[in-house]
DNA sequence: GCGCATTACTAATACGCATTAACACGAGGG
DNA sequence: CCCTCGTGTTAATGCGTATTAGTAATGCGC
């Protein structure tokens, strides 16, 4: 009678509040008749595969109870069992819906969301500008992806030091867009080497010999890569790369005038690519150099431009160029982090841009002839 | 000595795998010399606030503790614990990405993601379609919603039953979208009525006696209710509405004629007003039948467009009217439900629209004054 | 000095699920 | 008839944290 070590249970309360909880796995065993155990072997079982020695009709019947009950696992809980909960985090430090929809990820999201869900996976947003919540947007708030099975990264702003906290705990991560800074990071980007060097293929069958590359001056790996696959095509189609075939400019409006375009052209050249940036500042310069110097574009002169077209495109000729299939590479990105949530080791770092034959490239005409050139029209 | 039950201890493996564990709080707490439960006590007051009776030398050593060993609080057990895991659900039964742009949530979800990292929730998308997780596409899919404190549904192919049981269960859920049908189930709409009378206010104080409003043949709540905020609109400015203010028509493209617009604006009307729809067939109607018409528009006739408008404006003046303020929906949306998930009865359901001056009404001018449409034309 | 309030902290849960040793029950095998 | 297997199910645990009852220690008033 003496109730040796019973003290009045502290702990939580008995029930929260009032609120109406959602099933647990204890009210649909207890609905089944059977242990909370088997409803969680029988539900975890679910694929069907190597039934873990649950009878048949057992297994239907908490089936039923957990349909009727309208149960749904509490992933924090699932995570916690050291499981899976079949969530996957997305995170970007700027919003992920900006007001400015040019600058969103939305491209990308529409191939991580069909993706995810082809996986069967759901996706948690993780508010990352979040002040709110508990605390300043200290650790706490890169922490939080922590819920998730494994977490995407959108953009370059995420902080350094906890992505690579993250990495190191051994938590799966993928970056969206080239990191290779970070040792053990996994990241999936596009393959500009590759495009821009079919870009130069492409021209160099229309018949193109001189081609020149205009970029800004700028050392992002995206820059550098559509270079080197510039310089590659060159090589590829025979055109040793001239050192005049790159035209750096700090400002290219300034420096890709009618007039120089003009006397490229005169001196042999007959296909431009610009290199695509934020502004695209290059290929606004080049093409409207081109329409000043009264050249036209798919007849005398040949233009590319080695990424997506501008936005405010309105009217004008679809550029020659590659498209970065931003849905693919959201695709890719998750295929990548379900297979490291899985424990594969899978790479499939790059993906392919899709080449846009576009309205702005044609043959070399003969009658195109230049002064200097002679000699590189004469095999027509 | 003989130890009744020690029956070699079930559970987990002593550690779960190769995982390089993080520091627990029971870590930190050794190494500050205090029990764990301190160290939970220490780091929840972090904001400082009320110290929970917590001596100023044994916070800083917990403090100091848990920054040396790099502690961060796992958000899966926090969650379990806290009996709620801050999520808030957003399910589309389309695609939440669409290929197709034009028709997205996007403008929505910017406000969501906002106002929600600002509540300090983060976002689970859940797609309609998706066959993931762990189940069809049947009822399944909507039932995984409950895995969230709550859930916002976008769009109005919802299907009817699923929500009625969610709603029916307690589960905190909210419509996008106006949807008073079914009862009990929280939703916010934009308030179409007050932003159609505020517009034609503001055609009233410009002086215009006589407007008319074009709608299509639809009695979908929204149009229902622009012409319900029309009407009051001109019964507030004392213009009793008379029985053909109103214009409804079935196919505006045929019945709206520039002789027709002519004629009215001979009988004395300054001003029209179309409802929006989809297609906006009733404004594209409208304005091409005003410039084929000849007249002059903020000039001789003043267009008014109760909605957002046309994507495809592309040059045209923007018209007068009111924009569905999206984003603030979305916010108001979620708003909303954390006051449900809460346990509080907010009730907030209508958001204003804002006016927008546009470029398509102006004051009437005093030569344009009725009779006959000569005088209309006289001033030319 | 004895109650009583206050302060500083700890012990003991509970959260919901996964996991696994252990048990119950038959079916053979010797 | 006992013992070993196999099969189906359960009891008991742990994951890491939040919470609360409880305890020890101190201070205060009379």
């Amino acid at each position: 009678m003496e109730q040796p070590r019973k003290r009045a249970r502290p702990g939580r309360a008995p029930t929260p509040a009032g609120r109406t909880s959602r099933p647990r796995q204890a009210e649909v065993a207890r609905l089944a008749g059977v242990s909370q155990a088997t409803v969680s072997l029988v539900l975890s079982n679910r694929g069907d595969g190597q039934a873990a020695s649950i009878s048949q009709e057992t297994r239907q019947r908490v089936l039923d109870a957990a349909r009727s009950l309208g149960y749904v696992p509490d992933p924090a809980a699932r995570r916690l069992a050291a499981a899976r909960n079949n969530l996957l985090g997305v995170f970007s430090f700027t919003a992920t819906f900006p007001t400015d929809v040019q600058h969103s990820y939305y491209p990308f999201l529409v191939g991580v969301e069909r993706e995810a869900a082809a996986l069967g996976y759901d996706l948690v947003l993780f508010t990352g500008s979040s002040s709110g919540g508990s605390g300043a947007a200290g650790p706490e708030a890169l922490s939080r992806v922590r819920l998730a099975d494994g977490c995407l990264f959108l953009g370059r702003h995420v902080p350094r030091a906890d992505l690579k906290r993250l990495v190191a705990d051994g938590f799966p991560v993928v970056h969206l867009g080239r990191r290779e800074e970070l040792e053990g990071l996994a990241w999936v980007g596009a393959d500009y080497v590759s495009a821009s060097r079919e870009v130069v293929a492409h021209l160099a069958a229309l018949g193109h010999r001189r081609i020149v590359l205009v970029r800004e001056d700028d050392d992002a790996p995206a820059s550098t890569d559509r270079q080197e696959g510039f310089l590659r095509g060159l090589s590829d189609a025979g055109l040793t790369g001239r050192p005049d075939a790159v035209l750096r400019c700090s400002d290219p409006a300034g420096e890709v005038t009618a007039e120089r375009v003009r006397a490229l052209v005169a001196d042999g050249v007959s296909a431009f690519v610009a290199e695509e940036t934020d502004t695209n500042a290059a290929w606004r310069a080049l093409s409207g150099a081109v329409r000043e110097a009264g050249l036209d574009c798919p007849g005398q002169v040949s233009l590319g431009l080695l990424g997506s077209p501008p936005p405010d495109l309105a009217g004008a000729p679809v550029p020659m160029g590659f498209d970065i299939p931003r849905p693919r590479l959201g695709a890719a990105a998750v295929r990548l982090l379900a297979a490291l949530v899985a424990g594969e080791e899978t790479r499939e770092p790059l993906v392919a841009c899709e080449f846009r034959a576009g309205e702005t490239a044609g043959p070399v005409r003969a009658a195109g002839r230049a002064g200097s050139a002679r000699q590189a029209h004469s095999e027509k």
